[in-house]
Order: structure tokens, then C-alpha cells, then sequence
DNA sequence: TAGGCCATCTGGTCCT
DNA sequence: AGGACCAGATGGCCTA
């Protein structure tokens, strides 16, 4: 639904005051101008001034029906012309914000690019779906967290290693997402059997798995906290 | 051809 | 007030 015509005239105060993107279509503060008169020759009557004549009764005075017409025409024309500059306006608006949203999907896409990039992928090199992207993420930093863990508790650095890692895997992934199922069965093919991605307490393994971080599904007691905090971030800001 | 994935547009809401 | 964020709608492309 349009914008009150009031609303979009406060909004081209503002703007040209501002020196704000308006000055692209609004060429100059007479615009303006023409635009408020605009409006407040279609908006509510205003109570005349005082002292000004009052046209309310022109059709009594001989020869002002002429000046009337000439008014309503003029009227008529004013408000096309406002109806125009606010309709530019808003599309000017629209297209500002089209090309910031763009811009920020693209931002997002180079973030999961950058996901990508660090994630062990499939020798045929198949892309993963966003939403891949970040379940497998999520499960590879799972593993990760789990290898830490194995070896805190001692266990041989090759056989926490056999654990997490397949050896058919270059360098490791659980197995190809089920087309039929999406990335949720992930690790559920027979590759992926000594994948911890496919343990059942693995934290995307089970069939509801939906991320919550206020609520987080596993805890990293054996992750060095520092750690956390030193890891190199690949992820571009813009 | 249906379904999945994606990019883009759009209007609403929240935040600074 | 303007920008960021979000979710819904839409249309294009690809694949089984």
C-alpha cells in the first residue's frame, strides 16, 4: 500500500535537508517546493488565511468561474507531478535497497565460499548445497573437537585418527550426501560406517538435528578455550 | 516434468 | 532516518 502523501513529503524534507541520494531525481530545492504545495493542494483543506480572500464563495464574484477552472486544472496537474516524484522516490528507495541485500547475499556466499574452502571435500569435487555447507561445518568441527578429545585421553594419535578419518576419504568425508534425504542422512552410507559423523551421538546424526545455539546439542570439554580463540579466520569481511 | 537449489526482489521489523 | 536483517514470493536453471 502507498505511503501517505504526508509521510513521503516529511521524507523529502528530510532528504534534501540531508543532501542525502535524493538530488539524483529531485533536481533542486524548487522541486521540493512544487512537491509540499502539491500536497497541500490535494490534502485536507487548511483554513484559509487570515485575510486572504476567500475563494469558497469566487463563484459569487462575476468572472471568477474561470479562475476557478484555471485553479482545479492546475490542481490536477500539480498532483500528477507530486504522484510521479514520491513514485520515483520510492522506487529510488527500492532500488537502494535491492542493490544493499544483493550485496549482502553476495557477502554471505563468500562467507560459505570461504566454509568451502576449508572443509575436506570429494575428489569429483562436488559443490556443496548451503545448507551442507554448514551441517557437514557443523559435524567436522564435531570430529574435530572429538579427535582432541581421544587424544587427551591418551589414545595413540593413529588410532583416534583411524577412528575419525576413513581411509578411503582424500582427505575425509563421510560419505556423499543421500539425494533422497538431503544432507541429513549424512554419514549414513557404507563409507561413512567408521565415521564419527555417522555416530549416532554425532551431532548431526540424529533425524530432527536442528542447530540451536542458545542451546548448544554437545559441549567441547577437552578444547582448549585459547584455541578458540586463536584459530585463524578464513572468512572475508567486506 | 517435478523437485531442488539458487538469485533476486520486496515489504516488514529491528537496530544504531 | 537509514541501514541491516529476515522471510516470503517468484522465476530460472539443472537433474533424475
Amino acid at each position: 500500500m502507498p505511503a501517505p502523501l504526508e509521510t513521503c513529503i516529511s521524507d523529502l524534507d528530510c532528504a534534501s535537508s540531508s543532501g542525502s541520494d535524493l538530488s539524483g531525481f529531485l533536481t533542486d530545492e524548487e522541486d521540493c517546493a512544487r512537491l509540499q504545495q502539491a500536497a497541500s493542494a490535494s490534502g485536507p483543506p487548511v483554513p484559509a488565511r487570515r485575510g486572504a480572500p476567500n475563494i469558497s464563495r469566487a463563484s459569487e464574484v462575476p468572472g471568477a468561474q474561470d479562475d476557478e477552472q484555471e485553479r482545479r486544472r492546475r490542481r490536477g496537474r500539480t498532483r500528477v507531478r507530486s504522484e510521479a516524484l514520491l513514485h520515483s522516490l520510492r522506487r529510488s528507495r527500492r532500488v537502494k535497497a535491492n542493490d544493499r541485500e544483493r550485496n549482502r547475499m553476495h557477502n554471505l556466499n563468500a562467507a560459505l565460499d570461504a566454509l568451502r574452502s576449508v572443509l575436506p571435500s570429494f575428489p569429483d569435487d562436488t559443490k556443496l548445497t548451503k545448507i551442507e555447507t554448514l551441517r557437514f561445518a557443523y559435524n567436522y568441527i564435531w570430529a574435530l573437537a572429538e579427535t582432541l578429545r581421544l587424544a587427551d585421553q591418551g589414545l595413540p594419535a593413529g588410532s583416534a585418527r583411524e577412528r575419525l578419518l576413513p581411509p578411503q576419504c582424500v582427505p575425509c568425508l563421510p560419505g556423499p550426501p543421500s539425494p533422497a534425504s538431503d544432507a541429513e542422512s549424512w554419514g549414513s552410507g557404507a563409507a561413512a560406517a567408521a565415521s564419527p559423523l555417522s555416530d549416532p551421538s554425532s551431532p548431526a546424526a540424529s533425524e530432527d538435528f536442528t542447530y540451536s545455539p542458545s542451546e548448544p546439542a554437545f559441549s567441547f570439554p577437552s578444547l582448549p578455550k585459547d584455541l578458540l580463540h586463536t584459530t585463524p579466520c578464513f572468512i572475508p569481511y567486506h
